[in-house]
DNA sequence: ACGATTCGCGCG
DNA sequence: AAAGCGCGCGAATCGT
């Protein structure tokens, strides 16, 4: 394998981690420590306007100086607070996220970290905003710094009304007996700093620490996108939103009210099934209604409904398609999440147990690709879309070290490879062959299509098998930067248990081998989707940091201004002057940017997804290429 | 009455 | 076209 270019421990560049630890007061505890972890400062205690100062005196105002690795226990609670106040920072290890990712590795099963029996960084996950005006919008500029986790204030889940001290520091027995101030200021006795310690041993303990440590700090960065793209928002148009709604539905209507086209299809559907009663949204209802008028159905799906002969399809199917446009992104949806021109959905990064990113509310990553219209770039801005082509396969290509798979993408679309080497005859059959080799499909044309693909890339095929196999097997697989799937729950291994017992009926041994199957589809999916996950938050991280490189000053370009209000002499707020990501989707990123600057931008996309490539794969010849676009607006892109 | 589950459909 | 992976969300429906 060639040579992987991950960070190293140590060396030349020498990482400093500055520790960030809450009182019960409010005030932080702020720890500088060397790359081992250990503490090279005297810790010092601040308020939080000093810490904001803190913050800002500590990034770099210049590209030569190095940045600090900020250390917290919840990037998605403390950074947006910095965010309001106008302050980004360039790097963080996110205490809770990196938790998990240790805990479950394969890499790290031996350490420290994962044998301990659980703690609070084994909690649930933090409760995230349901509404985005309550503490982002309202805040005022000079309120103090405000860490409760907002989730939290009211009934909680044992309704105990726990101070944010106690959760994050106190009362958790790590610094039990004396919680003076002598013995907070002390990093190692901290749990925060307990944790930090356990984590970094972790990973140089493990066998590939090259991969965990760029996997921490993708992770990371992931999440400072996450809430720098929530402080940002995606620029959205009320509207053209609202045009779009009422070309479809007709003219707005007051809530809990059927818009007029809806309307006027509810009642067609209902003379057409004879039923002057039937609530269309109702698949009960709806179910019986066609049966009665003689339709063979065994559900009231579209796709199924697309199927059948009959005059109330087609006033069905439209009332399916509008309906769906008005609760799930209607005028309701507009008035909770689009702000001033911005919608601010709240991204969960590591949502996912693959890695992927999930959404707690505004469903941006389900946005309907016939709304993007609303998203409009500001005048004398762009819009730079950029979508990864066939990323999945190009990533399995690689991760299987298959030559064969690797050219047939390289400098084309992926699947037009395949067919240009006579594997199969159109694109549609590669690309079903395809997603099919990945999910574990065994029917249809995808499992007919299946055997050509496994002869022509027999390394491609058994990577995806063996990890099939190992998921039957109840095993854990591990994506190409070290994140583990979970393990089977105990009613898995209890369906698989009663199949080997002597007493064993023939349905016992189908569930469990259902069952397996079931488990083998999801490892076989998980490394792929799981190590893609892995190349685009690198992907992403890349993008991020040289675009905030481009707003630093380049000490060797004299005269650079400083990124200052040159009225108030005042930082301007992070995101109204310069590129920024505004949008992520897997294997899709937005950045909102100046017209002049869109090439600059397009640039740094194409080439941090070649970066991203060398991270993973180093010298492996696989091209990770990209459909990028500069418009005005989203429905433009592709 | 209200929380949990199911259905159907949006995205990759 | 509609199986094969991963999600979130709203309305209806189930269960207590």
């Amino acid at each position: 394998m060639g040579a992987v270019l991950y960070p190293a421990a140590t060396g030349q560049n020498r990482q400093v981690y500055v520790l960030v630890r809450q009182t019960n007061g409010g005030d932080l505890l702020v720890d500088t420590l060397d790359a081992a972890g250990l503490p090279i400062e005297t810790p010092v205690r601040l308020t939080p306007t000093e810490f904001r100062s803190f913050v800002t005196s500590h990034e770099p105002t210049t590209r030569a100086s190095a940045a600090p690795r900020w250390v917290w226990e919840d990037t998605a609670r403390i950074y947006p607070v910095l965010l309001t106040a106008g302050i980004r920072v360039q790097r963080c290890q996110d205490l809770r996220l990196c938790h998990v990712i240790l805990k479950n590795s394969a890499l790290t099963a031996t350490s420290e970290l994962a044998l301990a029996s659980p703690n609070r960084w084994d909690g649930a996950p933090v409760v995230h905003l349901a509404e985005p005006q309550a503490t982002l919008f309202d805040f005022h500029a000079d309120r103090d710094l405000h860490l409760e986790r907002p989730g939290d204030s009211g009934v909680g889940a044992n309704g105990s009304g726990r101070s944010v001290g106690e959760g994050a520091e106190g009362a958790v027995g790590e610094t039990a007996g004396g919680s003076s101030s002598a013995a907070l200021l002390t990093a190692v006795n901290s749990s925060t700093g307990q944790e930090f310690q356990r984590q970094l041993r972790a990973v140089a303990g493990s066998a590939e620490p090259g991969r965990l440590r760029l996997l921490l700090a993708a992770e990371s960065a992931g999440a400072l996108v996450a809430a720098e793209m929530r402080h940002a928002g995606l620029p959205w148009s009320a509207d053209v939103h609202d045009q779009l709604l009422t070309r479809e539905l007709g003219a707005r209507v007051a809530p809990g009210v059927r818009p007029e086209r809806l309307e006027l299809l509810a009642r067609r559907i209902r003379l057409e099934l004879n039923d002057s009663a039937l609530n269309p949204d109702s698949p009960q209802e709806l179910f019986k209604a066609l049966q009665r008028a003689g339709l063979a159905v065994t559900s009231t799906r579209g796709w199924e409904l697309k199927k059948l002969k009959h005059p109330v399809i087609e006033p069905l199917l439209q009332y399916k398609k509008l309906s769906r446009l008005f609760s799930a992104n209607g005028w309701s949806w507009m008035e909770s999440w689009v702000v001033n021109g911005r919608f601010h959905p709240d991204y969960v990064p590591g949502g996912v147990v693959t890695g992927r990113w999930a959404t707690s509310g505004g469903g941006a990553l389900q946005l309907p690709k016939h709304i993007r219209g609303a998203v409009v770039a500001d005048d004398g801005w762009k819009l730079v879309v950029a979508d990864a082509a066939q990323l999945e396969p190009r990533i399995l290509a690689a991760l299987s070290q298959d030559e064969r798979m690797a050219t047939a993408g390289r400098g084309t679309d992926l699947y037009a490879g395949i067919v240009a080497s006579g594997v199969v005859e159109t694109r549609d059959h590669a690309k079903v062959a395809m997603l099919g080799a990945m999910y574990g499909a065994t029917t249809g044309e995808s499992g007919r299509l299946m055997p050509r693909l496994a002869r022509a890339y027999p390394r491609a095929i058994a990577l995806t098998e063996s990890a099939a196999r190992a998921g039957e097997r109840g095993e854990v697989v591990t994506t190409r930067l070290g994140r583990s799937s979970p393990v089977p729950g105990p009613s898995w291994h209890e369906a698989q248990a009663r199949a080997y017992d002597p007493a064993a009926t023939a349905a016992d041994e189908r569930r469990a081998r259902s069952q397996a199957r079931d488990w083998g589809r999801f490892t076989r999916n998980f490394i792929v989707q799981g190590s893609a996950a892995d190349w685009a938050l690198c992907w992403m991280a890349e993008i991020r940091r040289e675009l905030t490189a481009l707003s630093i000053p380049d000490p060797s370009n004299s005269g650079a201004a400083r990124q200052a209000d040159a009225v108030t002499g005042r930082a301007r707020a992070p995101f109204d002057a310069s590129p920024h990501l505004v949008f992520f989707l897997h294997d899709e990123v937005i950045v909102h940017t100046p017209a002049e600057q869109a090439d600059v931008v397009a640039q740094i996309i194409v080439t941090a997804a070649e970066t991203a490539g060398r991270l993973l794969f180093g010298a492996f010849p696989v091209d990770f290429m990209l459909t990028v676009a500069t418009i005005d607006n989203y429905a433009q892109a592709k």
